[in-house]
DNA sequence: TTACAAAACTGGTCTGACCAGTTGGCAATC
DNA sequence: GATTGCCAACTGGTCAGACCAGTTTTGTAA
């Protein structure tokens, strides 16, 4: 079998098993070439294919990257229908959150159990930022927490589903965010849940990891809902300026 | 610029502009070398990176040809970057079903939950369709009632993100039906826990649901894992046949 | 300490060689 | 004449080593 394509495949399953993470470096061509015992050329053909599929990114002088959108989805940024949908009606907010519920559950669980010590190196490193960081005026070091673990669920299925729900996700947690810490007591118990998350996978432990982040997601949720009832949400203005605020349907 | 680039941007022009029609094949390597003034090296590279675009494809021997699928319409067949990926590496296979038990766990426990009478109706419906066709030449009574339940589980980023893996699903359960079903005491349990499914579901109990659901995914997944290291499994060949261009069959 | 230039990276390109499938034609054979 | 079989001439696949061109590091001189 071609070699060239046997080094590309081994390649991005190595990006797509989260061994290599976005926007990051990988080795130079030389090296992998040496690495794999390969000529040059061969690994030139093989990033050159990559590079078509949109996989990696390369820059004279610098070196390849691993593109910032891992599957080659083209659709980034685009408002999918979901969005739309999101945003035309709030309570699609709640369907989120509880498939979000399982999703991060899982996730947590995988991190727990397949994590390698790169992840475990990211995963720290993500929740020292969320620590230091003011929630109140950054949401993005709790999303990126959340996506480390993710990541080192090394489920390419998983990572490509809630990286589909990305921008949903950043809504509800910058929704959740302004929602919740406000609120000290509720800012405290984030912020003690994360912890015992973070050491939950640290340690290795998956059914406790999976357990806490699905309560923590819960615990948003319920939280936000229980706001949204007294009336001082001001989810419907982070999320969307002008939106119908539409109550639904009876769900039992 | 790269010239690497620049070359490959001319041939895909001049594909495009219908200098070469699809199946024609182009001109070999080191003509295109010595035409365009370049060396072989740069030509292959360019030529990889079409591949990686799926513009052309490549024989040993033989030649680069103008692939069928021309870029501008390749969305046609809207095989999504995961289903690519997923056709590229069949151990993705297990990431997915990984995901769809949590899914479809939720989705019967929600089912279970929220159902009315109608979803009860379409649901009793598809289940009578999969007990009467033939599960060795139909997988989609299969699919149609999983669909069923989903549905019925009232949570539309359930429904958008199970939907978004249809074709993966129907590929799985295609797969699933064709590996498992050929052998009897596998079909009986597949049957038993379609059936448990939709008592539950009826009887309205959501954890019932769920956890057989689960259970039934955890199966299929287990059963097919077991084919698999056995040599037996058709999988690849199935999977093959439905995403290669080589093989216009039924793909609806 | 700062500034700057050399060195040591990185990718980009070229050359020429050889290996490995494919094909077509030519010659020996039936 | 038709068939067989083989070799030459394609095709792509791989390799080695060289050199050019950006980028970053580093060490030294100001």
């Amino acid at each position: 079998m071609a070699i060239a394509q046997e080094i590309s495949y081994r390649l991005e399953r190595l990006i797509l098993d989260g061994g290599l993470a976005p926007e990051q470096k990988m080795p130079s061509e030389r090296q992998l070439a040496t690495r794999l015992g390969v000529s040059r050329a061969i690994i030139r053909e093989a990033l050159h294919e990559l590079q078509g599929r949109g996989v990696i990114e390369t820059r004279h002088g610098k070196g390849s990257f691993v593109a910032r959108i891992v599957p080659g989805n083209e659709n980034e940024g685009e408002d999918s229908p979901l969005l739309q949908m999101f945003t035309g009606h709030p309570r699609t907010l709640y369907d989120l959150l509880e498939v979000r519920e399982q999703l991060e559950g899982q996730a947590a669980y995988l991190a727990a159990q397949r994590a390698t010590a790169l992840d475990l190196h990211r995963i720290t490193k993500a929740y020292s930022a969320l620590e230091q960081t003011d929630p109140l005026t950054n949401a993005r070091p709790d999303h990126s927490f959340h996506q480390a673990i993710v990541e080192a669920s090394h489920n390419p299925v998983l990572v490509h589903v809630l990286n589909g729900l990305k921008n949903l996700m950043l809504l509800t947690v910058e929704a959740s965010v302004a929602n919740l810490n406000p609120r000290e007591e509720m800012r405290n118990k984030i912020s003690r849940q994360h912890k015992r998350i973070y050491q939950a996978v640290m340690a290795g432990k998956p059914e406790a990891a999976k357990r806490i982040a699905m309560a923590h997601v819960r615990f948003v949720s319920d939280a936000m809902r229980t706001i949204e009832q007294q009336g001082t949400a001001i989810i419907r203005v982070s999320l969307h300026a002008s939106a119908t605020p539409d109550n639904p349907s009876q769900r039992t």
